[in-house]
Order: C-alpha cells, then structure tokens, then sequence
DNA sequence: TTTTTTTATGGAAACATTTCCATAAAATTA
DNA sequence: TAATTTTATGGAAATGTTTCCATAAAAAAA
C-alpha cells in the first residue's frame, strides 16, 4: 500500500502538503492540490488510519462488552448500535463475557493495550473501577459511580406491565426474573427496577400479595427447571410477568403443557418487544425497550465525549407495550 | 499512560533492552530483566498495540463483514467466532452490511483505510475483487474465486432432511428459500446445496416432483405474505423442508393457523438446529450447522494466515440432524 | 595468553502520519 | 515604493514501538 511519501514524491510536493490536502486543513494552492488528488487516486492511496491514531492518540475504536450476541435482546442491541456507530464513522469490536468476570477482565487489559478510545459497558461485575478517568466509559443499564449511564424505562416497563395485566382482569400476579442482586460483586442494574415497579403499581391498586420467583444469573437464554415447576405450583396465578420474552415462551409453553389456557386462565407478559417470537405460537406481549433509542443514546454520549462538550450521566429512554395474544 | 521510554529511562537502560524484555527476545541480563520488570509493574505500563502494530505491519484484528446480528443463527455464529477468536488472542470487529451493498463496499474502505489484518466475509455481493491478495480473507459460504471458504455441509443437510422426511412418511414435498441466484451481482452460496441435496435425493427415492417456493432475498428474519399463501395453496403437500429455522416456525404456524396438524397433517423441517425456538410452541426438527466448528476452522485458517503456512482452500464442516416435534 | 564465541546493551533508523515552525512568494495596505 | 498581511510550501520533530547494527564485556576455546 502506498504511503503519504509515496504520493509526495510522485506530485512533486512535500509531505506536510499531501497532509494538508487530506485533512483538508492549512493552506494549499488549487493547482497544487488538484496534482495530489490526482496522484492519490493514481496510487490507491488511502491514509493509513493506524499511523494516523498514532499522531492523535484517538483511534475511534469502540468497544461494546457483552454478555452474548446469542442473546436475541442483545443481538438486537448491538444491531442497533452498530448502525448507530457507522452512522458517526466509529468501528466497533465486540467482546462477549460470557458471563465469566475473568473473561471481563482479560478484555479490559486488551482493550487498554489496544489503546481503544471508548467502551460500552454491559457486565455484571464492577470493573469500571479497573479504568481511568481518561477512558470514555458509558454503561448501559448498569450503575457504576462516576460513570454515565443509558437504560430504557424500566420502572415505566414495570409498571404498564401491572397496569396492562390488571386491566385483563388478572388477579393474583407473579413475577419471574434473575436475580439481580444475588451476588455481592454485581452491580446495581436498572433492570431491577422492573420487578419494582410491578408490584409497587399493584401495591397501588390493592393488590398486596404478588409471588416472586427468582433464580440465579445464568446465560440468559433458558430458565431453571425448578423455575417451571414452580409456576405450576402456584395454581392460582393468572397474570405472570416475566423479566424476558424468552422466559415468558418458556412459561407460556410449560402452562401450555399442563393444560392451562393462555390467555384464558393465565396471562403472560414478556419484556423486549416480542420480535424475536413473532413466528412460532403466539406473539407475546411485552414491553419494548426499543433498543434503537438506547443504542442512539449511546452514540450520542460518545460523540460528546470526542467533542469534549458536557455530558449528561443518565439517559432514560421510553418503552412501549405492545400487546399480543397472551394476555 | 507511560511509555516504553519511561521504563526504559526509570529502569537506567536502553530503549532496546526493555522492548527485549516484553518480547523475551534477543539477550538480556537475569538481574536486568527482574529490573525492568519491577518498573513495568510500578509504573503499570501496557505496551501500546498501535505503536506495535505500526512497526510489525499486523494488528491482529480480525473483521467480520455480515448481514445483520439480530438473525438468529448469525449471533449464534458471531458468538462462536468472537470466542474462538478470543482465545488465538485476536480481536473482533463487527460489521453488519444490513444487506446493503453500499454499506459492504463502505465497509471495505474502511476495513482498508484501518489496516485490518483479516476480514471474514459473510456478504451477498462479490466484494473480495476489490481486495488485493495481501489480505488475509475467508469467507462462509460464498464462493469466491480464490478466497478460502468455510461451509458446514450444506448438500449432506439437504440430503439428511429428505431421508427424514421420508422416514417420516410424507409422500408430497416442498422446498422453501430465498433465492440464493436471484440477482447477478450475488455470489454463488454454499446454501444453495441444500435444495439441490433436497431434490436430487428425493428424485433417487423416487420423489421427483417437488414444489420450490423461492422468495426475494430479504432480511432473514421474517418472510413475505406470499409466501404464506403458497403454503396454504399446495393443499397436498405433507413434507416441508425451509432455508432456516425462522421460515420454518413462521410456515407451522400458518399451516396451524389453518387448521392443519403438525406433524400430523404436515411434517415441516428448518434449519439452524431449532436452538432459538427452543422455548415457544413445539420444538422444530431442524438441521445443526454446529457453528463452533464452522467458527474453529474459520480461525484455524486465520491461524495458517499468519502463520504463512498452506491454507486449505475449502473446508467442509459437519452438520447434525436434530429431532423436534413437527416431523 | 590470545582468539573466538556468546552474552549483553544501547543508538538510531524505520513504520506513516500530524503539526509546529520557518521561509518565501503573492496580495494588500499604507 | 515600502511595509504588512495573507497564502503557500517544506523540513523536522513527535507519536511508541521493533529491529538492525555496532560495541563491549564475559565466557569458552585454542
């Protein structure tokens, strides 16, 4: 690949012209730079970006660590954010944790020799405190001090979530979700306040009682058996509200299995927006975190940070409930 | 962040001696060693990779061109690729062409500008002709003239699903698919094989005829109405293989919707190994891609890249017939 | 002891840029 | 015309490494 030598010499020019004319910066003559531009596309020559972040010690690398792309939630998110990215000219490199704090960690010393700019975190564990403040850190839907932060209305999920199940004449309610807080070196989620304002909103309208099942962090994707036996026992339950769609089609499916009709005898609510259930039985309902906000939201936080203009710390995008066949 | 010179200067050596140490390369002094050693970890100086990767002409970081993370079987394979990967030491850079040629040529800019070592190339146009021999490609599935390609075994997936499907009784078959050589500017797939396979297997049973729906290539996750209407149309038909699982679940439940049985009625196959549809409605009998291996020998030959040793130009992975409920 | 080999170390060039600074020509103002 | 300002250009330092080469001390062989 040619360099900026390369085209210098062939133009007859020296180094700092070509650059100018790249940049577009400084002063050039148009006939001088009308000689580059031709030399450049003569030669093929693109500015090598490696040498370029070397000199303006910014790369425009972001990096996104996330629990699992199989995930269909944060398959989804990471669409979005891409997009949102490319939209701005950031690249993005992508490090699943796989749920393992070792693997956290390990990316976090890659991506501080990497020297990448900016990291979007989604973890379990604190490991923001692992980096300094001239890291341009954004976590979404976890609270670490200091820094900024971007979530979707969880406790607005929570509570359309009541609001759409008691007004399908629901009676008695349970919720099922992992356990936020189980842990000691997790960290606070805003996802927790899901579960919240579920049962303060019925709390609100009278309902004191609401069973909670939880069960352990796991891989996101399935739920514990005992999970499902649990459901069953509580014979009763006729409005569920799940922490995600993936766990409502389980639900559904084991209520399904013992002869239960949804939504006839027991409605189920999931969270993500349903879209990746569209095809199989029936569509869920659910709230839609609409991950293109938050993934904008994102975006937007890490122009600020490159333009070094004031940030602001929490960023709370709308959800919205989209009704399905099972409530 | 410190430097190589400031641990060189605070250790009281050379320049040369401490890039010695981190490389363990070339001789250098037990007691100098420990020295220098002692400062890396007082100062917590990380080698800067961009610096490195300027002088070695490598970056080790590895880009993966494809449609879209939100399908389902790609942020399965994403996964398996990113975690492979993860452990050779190399870095991942997602780039989703949302099945936009535009954004595959911008990309390849980009990925040429950046330095990136390596692309994985999961495109729909013919885009390793603007790449010159000195990068390190693959690609899954798309046959490109002189690229080394990855494929599981689509043909022995064909096949394997029209011996279950007879296995399994049905008399009267149909394909469903996006037509993989619907416009001249998409390359050839290795995903075409499975209808092939389909049909030549089914003509050796005797079966020969066999109704093809083709449908325009489109987002991978939702089919168009017609298409549904097809299904509905062929009356007759008992024995239904589809391009993936997604088209698959959306078919049983159009065919449900109707009023037939699976697999009663009607046997429906997909494809992908019914892992995402594992929770709602009937488990899908489907064919596995296993993409762990597909994403090893990705990586292996990414390995051989760098390793300048010979490249196998094709590589044939394994697929697995898994059994669900709607056949 | 002398010669050769091995071990140990640092200086400097190279990688491909950007940017500061100096210089000079052209254009403007006095 | 002279002085000043604007335009135009290139040289060189700096970014943080690796690697080649030179040099020298220590160890081994003659």
């Amino acid at each position: 690949m040619s360099s900026i030598k390369d085209v210098a010499f062939k133009a007859g020019v020296g180094i700092a012209t070509v650059s100018r004319v790249i940049n577009q910066s400084g002063y050039v003559k148009q006939e001088t730079k009308e000689r580059i531009e031709k030399v450049i596309k003569e030669l093929g020559f693109k500015p090598n970006e490696i040498a370029r972040s070397m000199t303006q010690q910014k790369n425009h690398i972001v990096a996104f660590i996330l629990p699992n792309t199989k995930h269909l939630f944060f398959g989804e998110l990471l669409y979005e954010v891409e997009s949102a990215l490319y939209e701005k000219n950031y690249k993005l490199m992508v490090c699943n944790s796989s749920e393992r704090i070792e693997k956290e960690f390990a990316y976090i010393e890659m991506l501080k020799t990497n020297r990448v700019d900016s990291m979007i975190l989604l973890t379990n564990n604190d490991i923001a405190h692992l980096l300094d403040k001239k890291y341009r850190i954004i976590s979404f839907d976890r609270i670490f001090e200091g820094i900024p932060c971007v979530a979707s209305d969880n406790y607005e999920g929570g509570r359309l979530a009541a609001l759409h199940l008691i007004e399908r004449g629901a009676k008695k309610f349970m919720f099922i979700g992992d356990d936020q807080q189980g842990s000691d070196n997790i960290v606070n989620t805003e996802v927790s306040k899901r579960r919240l304002a579920f049962i303060e909103t019925l709390k609100q309208k009278g309902f004191h009682h609401v069973i909670e099942i939880e069960y352990p962090l796991g891989n996101y994707i399935d739920i514990p058996d005992e999970v499902q036996q649990q459901v069953l026992l509580h014979k009763d339950v006729d409005g569920i509200f799940c922490i995600s769609d993936a766990v409502a089609a389980r639900v559904i499916k084991t209520l399904e299995l013992a002869g239960k009709h949804v939504p006839r005898d027991v409605k189920v609510m999931g969270y993500d927006g349903g879209r990746s259930f569209l095809n199989l039985g029936k569509t869920i309902t659910s709230i839609d975190q609409q991950p293109h906000l938050t993934a904008k939201a994102i975006v937007d936080i890490i122009e600020h940070y490159y333009k070094n203009t004031t940030i602001e710390p929490f960023q709370i995008t709308p959800v919205k409930l989209v009704i399905g066949e099972t409530t």
